[in-house]
DNA sequence: ACTGGCTCCTGAGGGC
DNA sequence: TGCCCTCAGGAGCCAG
């Protein structure tokens, strides 16, 4: 259930149990992931100890010595950290086995998900190298998304989806964001106000921000190699809830498709 | 440079 | 019960 939210609580999910830890072996059940996982991981990572684990979007790598292990979860990816010798369930595709007898296990029904080896920075790696502002750090604003959008005729909902512009926002949360700054989802985007991009800058980092501090409770299910959907349903208030009423003016929720996905919004409180 | 559409894959859920 | 269809939290890639 990757969003950026759920990204950042794996990481800081696993990496008190990885980080210091040296690789003593790996297993790859099935390398068919969106990029086949490389065929000379464990003797790339055999023997060293991982640094760190580090984020950017919704993109994942743990540090070695000799470079980085870049990981995304795509859609149904999941990680979690459990006892070497527990049998594999079904789409558990790669463990990564440490010297303290746990594993790293990366499970994905999809196989959407990405493993891939970056001998270098992984901040220059082709998949990372393009990837636009960090939504929660202090780049992201009203001016920002206000330069970046003239000009732009595609819809301000998949202007923010754009991962050039905006690291991490998938469609929950641009669904969330918006009618948090009362903004329609399909509104061309190189037509939105300064003002109205303050709003929508401030509803990113908020709905996020959120979103990652009612991940902790998800931190132990991670430890304790669990997958936990849903744990935010309870917080959303367009996403999913059609034909609902609206919380702040009593209208139903509407859905309509954009593009491949569905948006989700309040006609009266979203202009 | 932008834009929209397609693609990878499995599983869940609805209609019949 | 089963079969077929649509849809799902991503994003790279391609043609126009």
């Amino acid at each position: 259930m990757p969003e950026l939210p759920e990204v950042e609580t794996a990481r800081r999910g696993i990496a008190p149990h990885v980080v210091g830890r040296r690789v003593t072996g790996v297993t790859v059940r099935n390398p068919r992931l969106r990029y086949p996982v490389p065929r000379r991981l464990a003797s790339l990572l055999t023997g060293r100890a991982v640094q760190a684990v580090e984020r950017r979007g919704k993109y994942l790598w743990l540090a070695y010595d000799n470079g980085a292990l870049i990981l995304h979860l795509g859609m149904s990816g999941s990680l979690c950290v459990v006892p070497a010798a527990r049998p594999p369930r079904k789409h558990d595709h790669v463990d990564i086995r440490f010297d303290h007898g746990q594993s790293l296990r990366l499970h994905d029904p999809r196989r959407f998900s990405v493993m891939v080896w970056s001998p270098g920075d992984p901040l220059q790696h082709a998949l990372l190298k393009d990837i636009g502002i960090e939504p929660l750090g202090a780049g992201l604003d009203g001016e920002y998304l206000y330069r970046r959008s003239r000009g732009r005729r595609v819809t301000v909902k998949q202007f923010i989806m754009d991962g050039r512009i905006v690291a991490g926002v998938g469609n929950i949360y641009a669904n969330e964001a918006l009618f948090m700054a009362g903004i329609l989802p399909l509104r061309p985007a190189g037509r939105i106000s300064l003002a109205r991009y303050r709003h929508l800058g401030e509803a990113i980092k908020s709905v996020l921000g959120e979103a990652i501090r009612q991940g902790g409770t998800t931190l132990r299910d991670f430890y304790h190699g669990e997958g936990r959907p849903g744990y935010f349903q309870q917080y959303l208030r367009v996403y999913q809830r059609h034909g609902t009423p609206c919380q702040c003016c009593g209208h139903p929720i509407r859905m309509q498709r954009l593009g491949q996905r569905s948006s989700f919004y309040c006609g009266t409180c979203q202009r």
